[in-house]
DNA sequence: TATTGTTATACTCTATAACTATA
DNA sequence: TATAGTTATAGAGTATAACAATA
């Protein structure tokens, strides 16, 4: 192989990179909204099949629960989130999106796409759409204390 | 659009699972050799076109100048890399590999390598190949403090 | 006994500010 | 005036440990 052998040829390096310069951009972007890179996925989450527990947007986030406090405090104190007693399981909180969520969550998607197209800007179509079918198909199996996780914790989703 | 609109269709979300994992897979493998992700990145451009300042490998690595100090330490701990005056510029060191480095770098790609391998597991060697190219492609001019750099930072290398 | 949410704590990785010695 | 290296410090982001309430 005669690629050069720089940090530039590993997966690792090169991902980091590309994370570090995206969330961070993502972040700023979103900053107007109140919200960060990571509650945007949570108010996604919810707003596919809400309400959910922390810890089954967790599960779907691939955040601790001691983590998810943290960001659904966050929402909540922008008023994107609330928390109601799970009448099934009194221990769990039920989290559900807020009315004013559903603009504030079309406002982000459209502020991160703009981000996302920037770093892209250098590929081609079908190399973007590429990237993005890669990486998801190559999640690895959602985790949770060292043990895969087979159920999706409830979903909860009401249909 | 229909794709499920949880933060796995994300770039930034994906980005940084991705990233997460890998490092962390890659510091544990390589924790038996004692060094880190970021100091086997730095190994890398030395044995490319060492000896070079901290502060041109911090550009090609794209790391900040005071982390650099931290990485050189490291090796510098193990015994993989050494500082030598600059004869140019006395305020400069020149970093440079030791003799144990060799054998260390061959067995540290053989481990990353092997990481990758494993999250690349299911992939195609072509699907590999081309998330690859598209990352390395993708990357972003680099930059120091807010300005692009259009030079490498006298390379130094001795031709 | 195990689990949800919570808090306090610690750890990793990184960058900013201020210093020194040079240039 | 600017730069290389250094140090101390702070920030973002994450996780671990221990606790209360509940299952």
């Amino acid at each position: 192989m005669r690629t050069s052998h720089v940090p530039h040829s590993y997966l690792g390096f090169l991902l980091s990179q590309h994370a570090g310069a995206v969330q961070r951009a993502t972040a700023e972007a979103l900053m107007p909204l109140g919200i960060q890179p990571r509650g945007l996925g949570v108010l996604e989450v919810l707003s596919a099949g809400g309400p959910l527990s922390q810890r089954a947007i967790g599960y779907i986030c691939r955040v601790d629960r001691t983590t998810m406090v943290a960001i659904v405090d966050e929402l909540e104190l922008e008023g994107l989130a609330a928390r109601d007693m799970d009448p099934d399981d009194r221990r769990a909180h039920l989290v559900r999106l807020t009315r004013r969520a559903a603009g504030v969550l079309r406002q982000a998607r459209t502020l991160a796409r703009r981000v996302e197209d920037r770093h892209c800007a250098r590929l081609s179509a079908g190399e973007r759409k590429a990237l993005l079918a890669i990486l998801q198909r190559m999640l690895p199996p959602v985790t949770d204390c060292g043990s895969p996780v087979s159920a999706m914790a409830h979903p909860a989703r009401r249909d």
